[in-house]
RNA sequence: GGCUGGGUAGCUCAGCUGGUUAGAGCGCUGGUCUCAUAAGCCGGAGGUCGGGGGUUCGAGUCCCCCCCCCGCCA
């Protein structure tokens, strides 16, 4: 079976950012999952060169266009290797056969009466290379997309019919539900379409940094418009109009693009291919956008997330299960690095590494590192069965393009493993001579790591080759089969003991947004939030400012009463005076070192600003400051006794 | 203004064709084991399911009205 997977190509007006990252991230592991289930797959990306707006960035920058074009193109190839994307090819619309096939295609489409010559006169924005209608335009005629001035443009034109397609791309997105994903989308392109769809100008004269006329259609002041050009890609890299081999991997499986250039890949290219009647694409899959803490990202506010620098800070990796598990595909994300190191410590350290962790250090107590499946079978058949369960639900979750649903559901397998571990305590049953039962919980668990990171593998290939590594065994085709789709079991092995391969992050490793966009956001939910999560103030030789200290209010409280709260072994609810109109209730976890009668009468010191927590519902308004070591704890007190409600400082 | 989609626990979301005490993850919190990365496991708090009306034996789930958010179009 073949599956053909796509990305946009990007235009190289920029570099890669987030969301080229995002979008590459995703179709790589689809295209990986596809190879390990045994599938014929192809895999392309690339970059999107020609238009006006390249021809013009590469004057300002005084460089020839197709150097300005090889160098920019350079960045994202380099990028994608740097983050070990599997693509099988990466096009160029530069490329002597896309632009072979690009021209094929325009005859083609001639030949066959889809377009024809006339002329266009209307309102053209040059950065968005789009013509308006008069009613769209802004105040003072700019462009209703980006807001530049727009000029009045005639100019001889070839014109695509596509007025003549309105009714059979209603008919193929009524026929084919799936095809255009997620479902909000297709509605919008549908209601689109219903609109009514006008011909589309397809070439240009104003300009000639772009693929030029077939020959024989004598036209050399014509040049392709952008996204004909474009679009084609996906084809001309499988050879078409040129060296047709490839071209049984059409159609494509998924084509990924985001939600912005969901129209051209939606309404356009299927006419185009309607046209050159070629059959369409399966899905077209549109994803969303990335904000960065909440805020649209963009350049002049400096909140644009490098790629790279969250690559370097963090691991791709990790910055790939992230942005595949935050977000539900189609909705937009919010990049923070506090939900990247959220789900890094909760979801990598905690659940998957140190699972791993947990059976190295069995094995090796217990069985020297050696492990065998032999007696699982007989003491697991439950976590088996289950687990052989969640496998199959992740994949489809996979296959309906939901990648986060996939990953949660995959991540019951380690709460499964560590379940597992808890209820049968190989410890105890080491100690009670039971080493079979022992060793077959260990082994258990072994593979279900193993099943595991077969499946994780597409999202994170390196980290799970090295798993795979520590159990002994090599994640491929062969082992897919065997693990997942025959249910088998790993033989005989030695594990590996390895350094943890997720270590907890304490902190941000990456230099905050700058502080323009901080203070551009005032939003008092953003800023509570980053004060909750204790993103630090303190600045980098660890020390605070005076004014700083005195942020926190520390004042002698007079203890009017305590008691014990009922049903917890560690807090005491207090009644303390700080010379207020009332007494406060503070709820103090020091029970075990001092009685409720002990502490009535006496004096603290109390932390009066603190925001009000509830400690097993009860209210605590605010905190008692005591010191603590391995000998016990002491409260803080006032060597003699002061006003209730003296400020310490 | 028109048309989608949506408003469910502090946060992010799941809840199919209406049916027992509305769920998950994270966060918070109490307890507990010791193989492990201050990890794991067990338990708890927390929701008038945007608001109002209606249909029904029964509605988060259907109908009507209103409010708010995103998106597309104008």
């Amino acid at each position: 079976m073949k599956n053909y997977i796509t990305t946009p190509i990007y235009y190289v007006n920029g570099e890669a950012h987030i969301g080229h990252a995002y979008t590459t991230f995703i179709a790589d592991t689809l295209a990986r999952y596809s190879r390990m289930v045994g599938m014929e797959t192809y895999f392309l990306t690339g970059t999107d060169e020609h238009g006006q707006k390249i021809e013009e960035s590469a004057q300002k920058q005084n460089k020839p266009t197709q150097q300005f074009a090889d160098e920019i193109s350079a960045t994202f190839h380099n990028l994608w290797d740097e983050f070990n994307i599997s693509y099988d090819q990466f096009i160029r619309t530069t490329d002597e056969s896309h632009k072979k096939g690009v021209q094929a295609a325009f005859l083609k489409m001639f030949e066959n009466g889809d377009i024809y010559k006339d002329f266009y006169e209307g309102n053209y924005c040059v950065s968005c290379e789009t013509f308006f209608p008069e009613s769209q335009l802004m105040d003072g005629g700019c462009c209703p997309d980006c807001g530049r001035p727009t000029t009045i443009v005639k100019e001889e034109s070839y014109f695509f019919r596509l007025s003549k397609y309105e009714r059979p791309l209603l008919e193929y997105y009524e026929a084919h539900p799936e095809f255009i994903l997620p479902k909000s989308r297709r509605n919008e392109v549908i209601s689109f379409v219903r609109g009514g769809l006008n011909d589309l100008s397809v070439t240009r004269t104003s300009f000639s940094w772009g693929v030029h006329l077939p020959e024989s259609l004598n036209e050399p002041r014509h040049v392709m418009y952008v996204w004909l050009d474009a679009l084609m890609n996906y084809v001309t890299a499988l050879g078409y109009g040129s060296d047709e081999s490839k071209m049984n991997f059409w159609p494509a499986n998924v084509q990924l693009v985001g939600k912005d250039i969901l129209r051209f890949h939606a309404i356009y290219w299927p006419a185009f291919l309607m046209s050159l009647g070629l059959p369409l694409p399966k899905h077209i899959a549109a994803h969303g956008w990335w904000t960065r803490d909440g805020e649209k990202m963009s350049k002049s506010k400096g909140n644009v997330v490098d790629p790279r620098e969250v690559s370097n800070a963090y691991g791709v990796e990790n910055f790939r299960y992230f942005m595949m598990r935050e977000v539900p595909f189609g909705q937009d994300g919010d990049f923070s690095q506090r939900a990247l190191i959220d789900r890094m410590n909760s979801d990598l350290s905690n659940d998957l590494g140190n699972l791993l962790n947990r059976i190295i250090g069995m094995s090796e107590k217990y069985s020297d590192f050696n492990v065998d499946s032999s007696h699982v079978a007989q003491y697991h058949v439950k976590e088996l069965s289950d687990v052989a369960e969640i496998l199959k639900t992740a994949e489809t979750y996979l296959f309906e393009l939901q990648p986060h649903r996939y990953l949660e559901e995959l991540w019951r397998v380690f709460t499964i493993g560590n379940k597992a571990i808890e209820e049968h305590a190989p410890w105890t049953k080491v100690k009670e001579g039971r080493l079979d039962e022992a060793l077959a919980t260990v082994a258990l668990v072994a593979n279900l790591l193993a099943k595991a990171s077969i499946m994780l593998h597409p999202v994170m290939p390196q980290t799970t080759a090295k798993i795979a590594d520590a159990l002994g065994f090599e994640i491929s085709t062969e082992s897919y089969t065997a693990l997942i789709k025959n249910g088998d079991l790993l033989k005989a092995f030695t594990i590996k003991k390895i350094p943890p391969l997720f270590p907890r992050v304490e902190e941000p490793l990456m230099a905050e947004a700058p502080k323009a966009m901080i203070e551009e956001a005032p939003k008092a939910e953003a800023k509570a939030k980053m004060e909750d999560k204790k993103v630090s103030t303190v600045s980098e030789d660890g020390l605070i400012t005076i004014d700083q200290f005195f942020q926190t209010s520390i004042k002698i409280g007079t203890v009017l009463d305590a008691e014990e709260v009922p049903k917890s072994s560690k807090l005491l609810k207090l009644k303390v005076d700080l010379g207020e109109e009332s007494p406060r209730q503070i709820v103090a976890g020091i029970r075990e070192y001092y009685s409720a009668e002990s502490l009535i009468n006496t004096q603290v010191c109390v932390v009066a600003n603190l925001k009000p927590a509830k400690l097993m519902g009860l209210l605590s308004e605010g905190m008692i400051l005591a010191a603590k070591d391995s000998e016990g704890l002491c409260l803080v007190r006032p060597e003699k006794p002061r006003l209730s409600g003296s400020s310490v400082g």
